[in-house]
RNA sequence: GUAGUUGUAGCUCAGUUGGUUAGAGCGCCGGUUUGUGGUUCCGGAGGCCGUGGGUUCGAGACCCACCUUCUACCCCA
C-alpha cells in the first residue's frame, strides 16, 4: 500500500474550508448577477492550438499539457525522439492541455458561437485553472478564477460597471481593499513625452516593480534601457503622480496620454454617483502583464491601512483588452473583464479572521438517545424537522451518552436533542444549547420556531 | 528555469560526535462517574525515519541521485 499524497500544487479542502470559499463564490456570483452578467462554462480541457502562444513564452511553459492517449511514443516525431528534444516532439505527442484562465476560453468561444449570441455579450464564470508554476504563498498548481468580462463595446459605462462590481463584491465580504487604476494610453504617453516610445515594454517592465524594488533601482534599470538619467527621472516623477489633472498638464503633448486622460476622466465621471466603500486610486506605476490590455487597467490589492501585517499580491484584476478575439478570426471585438483570485482572498479573510461565525455553522441541532424505542422516537423526529427546511442529525445508534455527546460537539451543531423514555413518554424534545449548557423541553413545533429565530 | 529550505506516528515536532527495542504533545480507540460534549483519571493501537543507491562492524543521523514541502527571484491570481 503506497503512502497517500497528493499532486503538488493542489489541495484538499475539508467541509469547513468548502463552505467558507463558497461563502466568497456566493458573494460574488450574486454581486456578477445583479449587474447583468450571465453565467457560461468552457471545458476545463482545450486544444493545444488554443492555449499556446496567447501567454507568452513564460506562458507556454506553465501550460499543463495532456498527454496523448494510446501508444502516443510510436506516432512521435521521431527525429525528435531520437534526439530527446521534448519541445520539437510535444506536437507529435500531446494535442490537449489544461486551461491556464477564464479569458483565452473566452475569447475562442465568443468567436465560435457569434451567431448564438448577442452583443455587448455580458458573461461571468467560476471555473478552475491550471498552472504548472512553483507553489508558493497565495499562489497554487490547480485554483479558481471569478471572472466576468464584456465583449462587443466600446463604451466606457462597462470599466465604471466593473469598478463598481469589484466595490461592491469586496464590501459584502467586509474586506477593506484598495482599487488601483491605470491606463496604458497614458503609460504610452509618459514614454512619448519622454521619448522613449521605443522602449515602452521595457519601461513598463521597470516601473512596475517600483514599489517592490524601490526608486533607485527602478532608476538603474531605466537607465540600463539606453535612456540618459533625466528621461529616467522626468519618467520616475511622472508615474508618482496621483492627480489626473496634474498628470494631464503633463502630457498634453502626446495624443494618445491626453486620450488616456480622457478616458480615466469618463470612467471616474460614470461613477459620479456611486458611493464607494474602498478606497479607489490612480497609480501610474500599475503595469501588469501587458499581453492583452490595451487601455484601462484595474488591480486589487488588500488595504495595508487595516491590515498592516497582511502581505499577499493582487486579489482581483482586470482591463481592457481591444482585440482578443482577433486571434480566433473575429475583428474588432472589444472587451473588458475583471478577475476575483478566491484563493487569495480565501487567504487573507482567514488570516484578518474575516468569516462570521455564522458561516462555519453547518446544521441546525444534532439528535443523540438512549435506546432503541427513543432512537426510533428521535428519528421520526428529524424527519420531520427535515420536512420543514431544519438541517438536523441523529447518531446512528443508542451508543454510549458521551460517545454520542462528543459527536454532536464535533458536527459543530450550536443545540443537542437529547431523547430517552422520559421524553418519548411526554412527547417533548429536550434540547441542551451548547455554548451555554442551558437545558429546556420543547414540542416540536416550539423548537422549530426557536431554530428558526 | 535560478537560489535556498523541508521530509521521523493521523497532526505539530524532539531525537546528543553514527551505537541496543525510535520518543513527546495533541488527536484517535477502549475503560472509569450507569441521562450529557468542549474540560477527570487509567490503558491501548498506530512508524519501510520521503524513495533508491553508497560509506560503515553498525545509518533516522554521513555522502550521491531523484521525489516532496515551504520561501525568494522570474512571472502571476
Amino acid at each position: 500500500m503506497s503512502k497517500p499524497a497528493i499532486a503538488k500544487g493542489t489541495r484538499d479542502f475539508l467541509p469547513s474550508e468548502v463552505i467558507k470559499r463558497n461563502y466568497i463564490f456566493d458573494h460574488i456570483k450574486e454581486v456578477f448577477k445583479t449587474y447583468a452578467y450571465l453565467p457560461i462554462e468552457t471545458p476545463a480541457i482545450e486544444l493545444l492550438q488554443t492555449l499556446t502562444g496567447k501567454y507568452g513564452d513564460e506562458g507556454d511553459k506553465l501550460l499543463f499539457k495532456i498527454l496523448n492517449n494510446g501508444d502516443y511514443l510510436a506516432k512521435a516525431n521521431p527525429e525528435a525522439l531520437a534526439n530527446k528534444n521534448s519541445n520539437a516532439m510535444l506536437s507529435s505527442i500531446s494535442k490537449r492541455g489544461l486551461r491556464y484562465d477564464l479569458t483565452v476560453p473566452l475569447a475562442r468561444y465568443v468567436s465560435m458561437h457569434q451567431n448564438d449570441i448577442q452583443f455587448p455579450f455580458k458573461r461571468y464564470a467560476i471555473q478552475p485553472v491550471w498552472r504548472a508554476d512553483r507553489p508558493q504563498k497565495g499562489r497554487y498548481q490547480e485554483f479558481y478564477q471569478c471572472d466576468a468580462d464584456m465583449v462587443g463595446s466600446d463604451s466606457l459605462m462597462y470599466e465604471s460597471e466593473l469598478l463598481q462590481i469589484l466595490d461592491t463584491v469586496y464590501s459584502r465580504l467586509n474586506l477593506d481593499v484598495v482599487i488601483k487604476l491605470n491606463n496604458r494610453k497614458i503609460l504610452q504617453g509618459i514614454a512619448e513625452v519622454t521619448g522613449q516610445s521605443d522602449n515602452f515594454i521595457g519601461v513598463t517592465v521597470a516601473i512596475d516593480k517600483l514599489d517592490k524594488i524601490g526608486r533607485d533601482k527602478v532608476a538603474i534599470e531605466l537607465t540600463n534601457l539606453g535612456m540618459n538619467d533625466n528621461a529616467a527621472s522626468t519618467i520616475l516623477d511622472l508615474i508618482e503622480i496621483h492627480d489626473i489633472d496634474l498628470i494631464a498638464t503633463k502630457l498634453s503633448d502626446s495624443e494618445t496620454g491626453m486620450l488616456g486622460v480622457s478616458e480615466m476622466k469618463e470612467v471616474m465621471d460614470y461613477m459620479s454617483d456611486y458611493t464607494l466603500n474602498n478606497k479607489i486610486e490612480f497609480d501610474f506605476t500599475l503595469a501588469r502583464g501587458l499581453s492583452y490590455y490595451t487601455g484601462c487597467i484595474i488591480e486589487v490589492v488588500a488595504d495595508t491601512e487595516t491590515y498592516p501585517d497582511l502581505k499577499m499580491g493582487s486579489l482581483s484584476g482586470g482591463g481592457r483588452y481591444a482585440d482578443l478575439t482577433s486571434m480566433f478570426g473575429l475583428k474588432d471585438m472589444s472587451g473588458v473583464g475583471v478577475s476575483f483570485g478566491a484563493e487569495r482572498i480565501y487567504d487573507v479573510m482567514e488570516e484578518c479572521n474575516l468569516f462570521p461565525e455564522s458561516v462555519t455553522k453547518s446544521i441546525d441541532i444534532f439528535f443523540v438517545s438512549f435506546d432503541t424505542e427513543s432512537h426510533r422516537y428521535a428519528y421520526k423526529q428529524v424527519s420531520a424537522l427535515r420536512g420543514m427546511g431544519v438541517s438536523a442529525d441523529l447518531y446512528p445508534d443508542a451508543a454510549k451518552m458521551k460517545k454520542q455527546m462528543k459527536y454532536a460537539h464535533g458536527t459543530g451543531a450550536p443545540f443537542v436533542a437529547i431523547i430517552g423514555s422520559d421524553e418519548v413518554e411526554a412527547n417533548v424534545i429536550a434540547v441542551k444549547e451548547m455554548t451555554t449548557g442551558d437545558q429546556g423541553n420543547y414540542s416540536l413545533s416550539q423548537l422549530v420556531e426557536k431554530l428558526k429565530l
